[in-house]
DNA sequence: GTGGTCTAGACCACG
DNA sequence: GTGGTCTAGACCACG
């Protein structure tokens, strides 16, 4: 089991805090497909937010292909199926890149760190696969 | 003096967009430190946008540092100030990697993919530094 | 323009009958590319509904690529673009010709009836294609 | 008899599962009018299910029509009756087929791809009846 | 006890 | 005036 941390003061908003976490404990393999995740309604009431607040999450990671619901018993980590076309995807992950070099530019890292922090995070991913 | 381009087209905030290719060519050596901003009233109808939205982005580089304000008689590029340590910065980059690699993986990119089209990214900024 | 209309007694979801309406004025092309939708809150306030569930339901459409959204200035019909790949695209087909079968053999139409309704539909498309 | 099957990873209702089922074997004439459903209990019992989901299973299908009830004597196939005029039944499928034919053109697949999926599903039928 | 839909209304961002 | 997020709470479907 893994736990949903939230920070309410931040920018992020709550329901993508939850679809991130949510994403990276199944990226990393700490949630096995088949894992049950917290009921929405349970996990709204650790998290102190509203129902609507996690299921907005969860639907999201449904959408996604990560997760499949059954009616009335909950949502459940899903086997994994390609949904986007390459294109999709591509144009996906670049939507994140670009706010990362915006950002990582302006705090003053070279191109090199930027791609050296990636390379390490990517480096931590296969360790826990093996 | 180097010129602003906008899209209104994209899902970018108007201001965000400004402040990004401010910090580009602060960071790119293109504006030296002393060198006046265009005024707000002139940028905006150069741009064809709300003095609104010029402003937000001056106050938003103001906070940043990056820029001086002098009451009365405009903007000017700043002294370069350190404002967060070395680890500090990494800190706040990492934390933007690390959905972007998870988000990544789940959309079944390999780690070469990712770690081209970051470089892709970095790749237009020096293209339009020079 | 093209208007929208809903039954709150119906058993399918408001935000669905929206989805189905707006897709198929764009299916039919009584709606280009570019055009604007209405605004979520003038449409919830025509429909007499909630804007949340407006909101929904161009979510779900924004989702599905066929509109755009520009902070601040509203939703557009967007140039079609493949988002899904083949597989997915046909197991979201199949999900809908499933309950269209069971419903048509219960209420006692026989295979090629079936058949031909649907073609007939597909022709009303083609001819307002030309 | 005949074995009724039902899938619980289905995100498609038990009850509506058993009312499909029913439906077919009434329909390819594998049961015949004034044979006895199983009991409701016998049926729970067999499928593991509760006993409210069979319950409402077979009220679905005495509302339509397709079978009778006998205070404490049981269900049985009943004599078929037409309850919809051609017209409505016709009218009835046809609200199923729009959306349908909106989504899938949506999704980019060519109207024999469609045609072709629908007759699939029509494939299955006739084998289950066999 | 699961999730799904919807309302009424607040507060925020962008321009 | 656009849309985005969130709350509190209701009512419903499934089992």
């Amino acid at each position: 089991m893994v736990a949903i941390h939230i920070t309410t003061g931040s920018n992020t908003p709550i329901f993508q805090q939850i679809v991130a976490q949510v994403r990276a404990a199944i990226a990393s393999g700490r949630w096995k497909v088949g894992d049950p995740l917290p009921s929405v309604r349970s996990l709204a009431k650790e998290l102190v937010v509203n129902h609507n607040t996690v299921a907005k999450a969860y639907k999201q990671l449904l959408q996604d292909g990560l997760i499949d619901s059954h009616q009335g018993r909950g949502y459940f980590v899903a086997k994994r199926r390609e949904i986007y076309t390459k294109a999709e995807r591509v144009r996906r992950v670049r939507k994140l890149v670009q706010p990362l070099v915006s950002e990582a530019i302006t705090l003053g890292l070279s191109s090199d760190e930027i791609v050296s922090l990636l390379k390490q995070e990517l480096g931590k991913l296969r360790q826990s696969d093996e």
